[in-house]
RNA sequence: UGCCCGAUAGUAUAAUGGUAGUACAACUGUUUUUGGUGCAGUUUGUCUAGGUUCGAAUCCUGGUCGGGCAACCA
């Protein structure tokens, strides 16, 4: 099942952690979302990255919120990470919050404390940063300082027991003001929040901050292999130094780099911003990087994890390209989705020598790709057709191979067809196509002979539905917004949503299957919004087929 | 100009001192009742200057370029 790959930075890590024995060879990752906002593809890759490598050296992955900054988390994103988790096909082991550990965490606190190594600070935030120094310019000690340690636990516990209001003191490890690394010029280790947690309520007023949280949380689950993103690097001997003074277990921290995308932003600082200013109808606007974005979009699973697996693993920047996800979304359905003919841009078709009452039902496989195709469906057909309006040229040029005065085309599932002439409206626009049709071509048992190059998907004027389609395009004009000049978001492309209102659908379209990919022949694959209604689907476009018509034809 | 991380085709990612490969993208050709798919092929690369070595993308030194770090965010 598994090809030949060769092994990643990290895999590397852990078969030299598994060949030395250590940790008796156990495998334990975690994935720690903090609850602030939705899942994008960023994440994806981390979660394919933690869920897969543990997967592969028989571990186990915890799914940890770290929930520490009560202000800005909320259990709305607690429920959109859970669905996208295992939307993506993932389990976790164990679901966990680092609020779980927050009696634990005092303690280690505490103990801090007792050893001299954490003092509570009475300065400003900005007393305290200018008391920081500069990368360039040692920090210089505050009076706090040299508090005595049986002050230091007095303030300490007046701060848990609500003595004080936010802002007015914080805890601090005392570890190096004039480091080279400014992380380790005496970090803060808890503020006062005043502010009510989703999980723990109102019983505490006091919340760890990240670097003690989080690695106290990794050492209290054990995990054997914490692994973050490369903005994490100058934090690690910050992990090393509380978990090696707390004498707790030795997670180690590992860092890699973080993925980025062309014509899209990837922050959930900036995301937000598109949501909150309605740029995008939300979070799961199927124009946004985000996994419900991407779900709605039509993207599959599959074709999700495909890419994180196809992007790598490293620890240099990157800016990957959109066209190797559009790549893996292509692969997947072009295997999956059921072929169907809907007509975007419609120009009437009529057959001069078919019968006007007839209809014939012509047969349609779902998928060719598929062995017997997937089973088939009935298309009707008759006299008068939809047919696409570029599918027509009044003057064809040369390597033009559709519909054009004495061209013939194949229309697909049925009939050959000659062109014989059309009719303008009184603006001059061609409103009408008249053709012959070959009665021996019919597709399936053509005794005709005529061969065609040029194949088009039509829709039976008689029997078309219609429904509202849905065309998405990239969300930024550039490449990568968020480093020109100005504002991101003065860059997002005006032209990144097209609606349809009235395509022209096949009948059998009209009892849409919500969890399949379509291929619309010649469109695109498509799949069923969620705010279609019976009677009134809507579609959207996950991608377009490759065209390499559409660029030969630009050429010139 | 303090500390840290990094640099291999257009974009990513391998090669772990011994033939610079793979994928996407681009371009040819071929097949095709989707100008799709498939198949075959082509183009394009080790940041730079030294050093070690029989041999360097890989090890060492200097430089250049890119990124990160001075939130009571994570």
């Amino acid at each position: 099942m598994s090809e030949e790959r060769s092994l990643n930075f990290l895999e590397e890590i852990i078969e030299d952690d598994i060949r030395n024995g250590k940790n008796g060879g156990r495998v334990l990752t975690r994935f720690p979302p903090e609850p602030n906002g939705y899942l994008h593809i960023g994440h994806a890759k981390s979660i394919c990255l933690n869920f897969g490598i543990a997967a592969k050296y028989n571990g186990k992955t915890n799914l940890r919120f770290d929930d520490t900054n009560p202000t800005t988390e909320d259990v709305e994103y607690v429920d959109s990470i859970k669905k996208d988790i295992q939307w993506l096909g993932f389990k976790w082991d164990k679901e966990l919050y680092s609020s779980d550990y927050f009696d634990q965490l005092y303690d280690f606190a505490l103990e801090l404390v007792k050893k001299g190594l954490a003092y509570v600070e009475d300065g400003s935030a900005e007393e305290i940063a200018a008391a920081k120094g500069t990368p360039t310019e040692p920090g210089k000690p505050t009076p706090s300082r040299s508090r005595s340690i049986e002050e230091n636990l007095q303030l300490f516990r007046g701060m848990k027991e609500g003595k004080y209001p936010d802002g007015a003191r914080v805890l601090r490890a005392k570890i190096d003001l004039a480091s080279p690394n400014m992380h380790l010029r005496d970090p803060l280790m808890y503020r006062i929040k005043h502010a009510h947690h989703h999980r723990t309520g109102d019983q505490w007023c006091i919340y760890p901050m990240y670097d003690f949280a989080h690695g106290q949380s990794d050492s209290l689950e054990e995990i054997t292999h914490s692994i973050c993103t490369l903005e994490f690097v100058p934090h690690r001997p910050l992990y090393e130094w509380f978990i090696h003074k707390l004498n707790n277990f030795p997670s180690k921290q590992y860092e890699f780099a973080r993925l980025n995308m062309n014509y899209t932003v990837m922050s959930k600082r900036k995301l937000l911003q598109l949501v909150n200013e309605n740029h995008v109808s939300g979070w799961d606007d199927p124009r946004m990087p985000t996994i419900s974005g991407l779900r709605r979009r039509g993207y599959t699973p599959l074709s999700i994890r495909n890419f994180s697996e196809r992007i790598g693993i490293a620890r240099r920047e990157n800016l990957i390209d959109l066209s190797l996800l559009e790549f893996c979304i292509r692969e997947d359905l072009n295997k999956s989705a059921w072929r169907r003919m809907v007509v975007l841009e419609p120009l009437k078709l009529v057959i001069s020598n078919y019968p006007e009452g007839k209809t014939e039902l012509m047969e349609g496989e779902n998928n060719p790709e598929m062995e017997g195709g997937d089973g088939f469906r009935h298309i009707p057909f008759s006299s008068e057709l939809w047919i696409e309006r570029d599918d027509f040229m009044e003057e064809p040029t040369k390597k033009y191979f559709r519909l054009g005065p004495g061209l013939m085309v194949r229309l697909k599932h049925a009939y050959i067809v000659r062109c014989d002439s059309f009719v303008k409206d009184e603006s001059g626009n061609v409103s009408e196509v008249h053709c012959t049709y070959i009665p021996e071509s019919r597709s399936g048992t053509d005794t005709s002979g005529i061969h065609v190059k040029g194949t088009i998907h039509w829709v039976c004027a008689k029997a078309a539905q219609t429904a509202e389609i849905r065309l998405y395009d990239r969300l930024f004009r550039v490449e990568d917004p968020s480093n020109e000049d100005g504002n991101f978001k003065d860059y997002i492309n005006p032209d990144s949503l097209t609606v349809i209102s009235n395509a022209f659908i096949e009948p059998d379209l009209m009892n849409p299957e919500a969890d399949r990919g379509y291929q619309f022949i010649r469109k695109g694959y498509f799949s069923l919004d969620s705010d279609s209604t019976p009677g009134r689907p809507v579609f959207n476009r996950t991608v377009t087929l490759k065209d390499t018509w559409a660029k030969e034809s630009q050429k010139s």
